[in-house]
Order: structure tokens, then sequence, then C-alpha cells
DNA sequence: CTAACGTTTGTCCAACCGGTCAAAAATTTG
DNA sequence: CAAATTTTTGACCGGTTGGACAAACGTTAG
């Protein structure tokens, strides 16, 4: 078991709070090593001596901003639930999640950044908490196949097509408003994507008989 | 208009070979900052100063990377043709997609990894010819859907939700082999892909009526 | 007021990093 | 062979980076 969390001044919440928006905002952009403490401190208002008073080493600010963001970015999975309609089900978990990278597309690219790097940090979560929860979330969605509610298909890959998706607008978002163009790589760009993701996943692309 | 090729010796080539392909296990890895020139020339099998008396400098490395690295990596789409049938046309250049995923992992990284960081060194290209090819490409997409052949629906997002579904088996292979485990996340992983993916881009999820 | 405690800053350091350079070693050329 | 050229190396440099530290400053409680 973990100890007990440090109790904290208002200031050294705030001032925490503040390191950690920053933080987000430069690793996001650079990398865990292509971000320096310097930037960190500079976009969070403060000298680089007093951001390692609040937190003592780099890989400290990086550790907790992974562990905030595993629980709000597997929210939308946890949610998917057994109790109504199964294609509604799918297709408000794939709206929820493209919501999510349109809404943390920071929080996207930090997570990408990580596994991309092969996921030195969060490995073990990975192969525990986040496989556990597939696993559960397959077995629903099995469920439903039997059932004859959706169509029988592989649920695991299912699932990557989903995050792969979805999050493909916010890790890649400057190739896709390159490729789309100024007219149409607008706000607009995340409805046509949900429009479009909403008839891939239910009816495929042949033409209908 | 580009100066003509340099001359070089054939130990200039051959070693010059050698660098490229140790720089491209290593920034695959740890993208560009997070590579040092020092890990290229150990991977390399040299020193420091002679890989630079081959490279000027890092980034020369990096660049020629990319370079040859968009050829091949767009060929697959180049190949998408009017001339077969539309629906084996864009099975098949899923299946291509993929097996580039499975057989070029480096080489999606490296390019993830630039996205990533905002494409800061190939953000030209991607506005101009990437745009470019694809926009020609979901031209002759529309064709085939005016024509009936494909269910109508919105060609470029066809177009990323293919790059988005294949490239996520290399660019988050560490997150898919966590998820999958020891036992359905080994070779065969690709095929299962394979197999799931043609079934969703044909008929989605619906169950058949 | 004052002592205790929390916060901020300037200075400093050792390690690292990209890159230079001159000289040595190896190779090619005549 | 010897001269010319190419390749390799060790030593070095200036700038950056993560982090330490003590002293100064601010705040709060008694």
């Amino acid at each position: 078991m973990e100890g007990s969390a440090p109790r904290r001044t208002r200031i050294q919440q705030e001032k925490r709070e503040l390191i950690l928006e920053a933080a987000l905002e430069v690793f996001s952009a650079n990398g865990f090593r292509g971000s320096t403490i310097d930037q960190i401190a500079e976009a969070a208002g403060m000298s680089k001596p007093n951001l390692l008073y609040y937190f003592r080493r780099k890989e400290d600010i990086h550790e907790t901003l992974m562990q905030r963001l595993l629980d709000t970015w597997l929210a939308p999975l946890r949610e998917l639930d057994d109790i109504g309609d199964p294609l509604t089900e799918l297709r408000s978990y794939i709206r929820r999640k493209l919501e999510m990278a349109r809404d943390f597309p920071r929080e996207s690219r930090l997570f990408a950044n990580e596994i991309l790097q092969g996921a030195p940090r969060i490995k073990p979560m990975l192969e525990g908490e986040l496989k556990t929860l597939v696993d559960e979330k397959a077995a629903v969605i099995k469920g439903w196949m039997h059932a004859g509610k959706i169509a029988r298909t592989d649920p695991w890959h299912l699932i990557f097509s989903i995050w792969a998706t979805t999050q493909h607008y916010a890790d890649f978002d400057v190739q896709v408003r390159a490729v789309l163009g100024t007219d149409r790589g607008g706000d607009g760009r995340f409805e046509d994507a949900a429009r479009f993701l909403e008839q891939l996943f239910l009816d495929g692309l042949k033409p209908k008989g």
C-alpha cells in the first residue's frame, strides 16, 4: 500500500496545479526528454529552483501527470455498460472518445508519447489494470455478439480500432489539418469525423444492397 | 532544383547506410531530441567524430532518414488505382498498410514521432505533396461512390481511418501486446487484425439482417 | 514582537551534448 | 615505392541541463 497523501498548504496545492498544467503543455508538445525544467518553470511563471521546491525531480512531475491522466483517460471505456442497446452503447463510446480527442488533445499526445517510447513508466499498468479492464469489456461485447445484437468479430481489435480512429484526431492533428486544408480543417472537422466514424462502425463500406 | 548528388566512395556509401540504419533504430525509439549522436554512433559501431565525418550535423541524419521514409511510406496509397474493383482495391490497400506496420514498425514510429511533435520538419510536405496525393485519391474514391460501387461517405476521413487503424499496430505495439497478453499477442495478432479490419471496413458492426 | 515555518531566489556544479580540430592511420593513386 | 587523399581518433570546447544549497524573504502563530 502507498503512504497516505502528504499534507499540503494552500499555496502548495495551487502551485502544484500550476506546474502540472504547464508541464502538460510542455511535455505533450516536446516529449519527456525533449522538455526542460526551465521551459516548464517559465510556462508556470516561476523560477526553476522554485519549481524544484514543489517537485524534487523532473520525473516526479511526469509521474504525477501520468497517474492523473490514466484515470480520466479510461473513464469512457469504464462507462461502457451492459444496460442499454449495444449499438447505441458503442456509438456513444465512440462519440465520447472523439470528444476527448477534441477537448483533451494534450492528454492524448502525452499518452501517445509514452506508448511510442515503449511505455517505460507505465508498462505494468498496461499489463495489469488496463488489460483487466479491456478483457472485462471484451466479455460484455462478446455477450452482445452471442445474443445476435451486433455482428460477430474480435472485441479486442474492435476496441483497438476505436482507440486508433478517435485518438488519431488528437495525435495526428497537424497531419489531419494539413490534408484537409484551411477550408475543411477548421472546427467542423470533428463533426465530419463523428459522422464518418458512426457510419463506418455501423455499416461499413459496402453499398446498400 | 536540388544540386546533383555528391560523388561518394564505396566506404562512404556503406558507412552512411550503416549510420542511417542505426539512426532509424535510435530515433524511432527515443525521438529526435531524446536521441544522442553517441547512441547512434555506438549502434553503428563507430566513434562520434567518425560519424560526424559522414553526417555533419545530427539534423542531417534525421532529414535524410525522413526523405527516404516518405517515399516508401506513401507507396501503398499511390498504388490505389481506379483499375480494379473498388472494394477489392480498398481491401488490398488496407492489407498493404497493415503489412507495412508489421514489417516496418520503426519507420512508422519515426513518422509518428515527427507528427506528434507538430511535424516541424515536414509540415510543408504535408501541406503540399501529401495533400495533393490524398485529394487525388479522394477524388477516385468519390467516383466509386457516385458509381454506386461503395457506400457514400467522406473519402478523406476514410483514408484517415485506414491510416489510424493500421499504424496503430506499429505505433502502439506495446499497448496492443500488453492488452492481448502473451497468448494472443504473438505473431498471430496481425492476422487477427487483418481479419477484423476487413470485416469492419466492409460490413461494419450491424448484425446481418 | 518574535520565533518557527514556509517560500523564493541567486549561485553554483557536475554531467551531458552537439560539434570542432588537428593529427594519426589507412587507403587509394600514380 | 611515395605522394595524395580519405578515414579514424583523441582531445577539447562552449552551451545546456537537471539538480543542490544556503541565504533571503514572507507568512503565520504564540
